[in-house]
DNA sequence: GTTAAGATCTGCT
DNA sequence: GCAGATCTTAACG
């Protein structure tokens, strides 16, 4: 297994969100390593995406988003959680993919300790805020490279061709609701919502 | 300096 | 299904 090609990653943030579905993503910590499938994502534009942070300029939080394809875009939410993100555009695009869930594999129990045991692997890692905490990620890795450690992406050689992607409306934001930016893999366990019937 | 909102999660009903 | 926790960020004065 190799780490997940460079130009996988960049490109137009649907087309990527939709590219990193079925591959892996790994954690490299003192403790172990910890790693997942992408099973669910989210594509943010630059433009025309009241949604996206960087819809409004350049920040301090968000210039990450603007910088390298490749790179992890990581900031702080609702007092308490993290959300992890693959910057997806040329340098000053500001585009980027919110990694929303992905399916435990290795390093469950590691996985459990950070997140204070539930009953459900599933609950694990079925959310933004929920996988950072079991991948250990926050702001010190913003801006990482996401082709080495301790953290990266990883490419799943044999993802099933007949895996079947659903486009749906993305969750938890406020405006731009119609655009079906969110990207799932159907039939997943491991989705942070479960699968509605459209 | 002050304030309101936020790409969420948990626990309770 | 819904409200509360929690605090950083960015917009505004």
């Amino acid at each position: 297994m190799r780490y997940l090609r460079k130009k996988i990653t960049t490109g137009k943030a649907e087309n990527v969100a939709r590219s990193l579905l079925g591959h892996y993503l790994c954690r490299k910590t003192e403790d172990g390593l910890v790693k997942g499938m992408i099973v669910e994502t989210e594509a943010y534009l630059s433009k025309n995406d009241q949604a996206c942070h960087a819809s409004r300029g350049k920040t301090r939080r968000n210039e990450t988003m603007f910088g390298e394809a490749g790179k992890a875009y990581i900031y702080f939410i609702y007092g308490n959680y993290y959300c992890f993100n693959v910057v997806t555009g040329p340098i000053g695009q500001g585009e980027a993919v919110l990694v929303r869930a992905v399916e435990p594999l290795e390093g469950l129990d590691l996985m459990r300790e950070r997140r204070g045991y539930p009953e459900l692997d599933r609950d694990l890692t079925n959310g933004p805020g929920k996988l950072c905490q079991a991948f250990a990620i926050d702001r010190t890795l913003d801006g990482h490279e996401l082709w080495q450690e301790p953290l990266y992406l990883k490419e799943n050689s044999s993802i099933n061709e007949k895996t079947e992607v659903k486009a749906t409306p993305r969750i938890g934001i406020s405006v731009a609701t119609s655009k079906k930016l969110r990207y799932i893999i159907s039939g997943s366990n491991y989705l942070s919502r479960r699968e509605s019937l459209e």
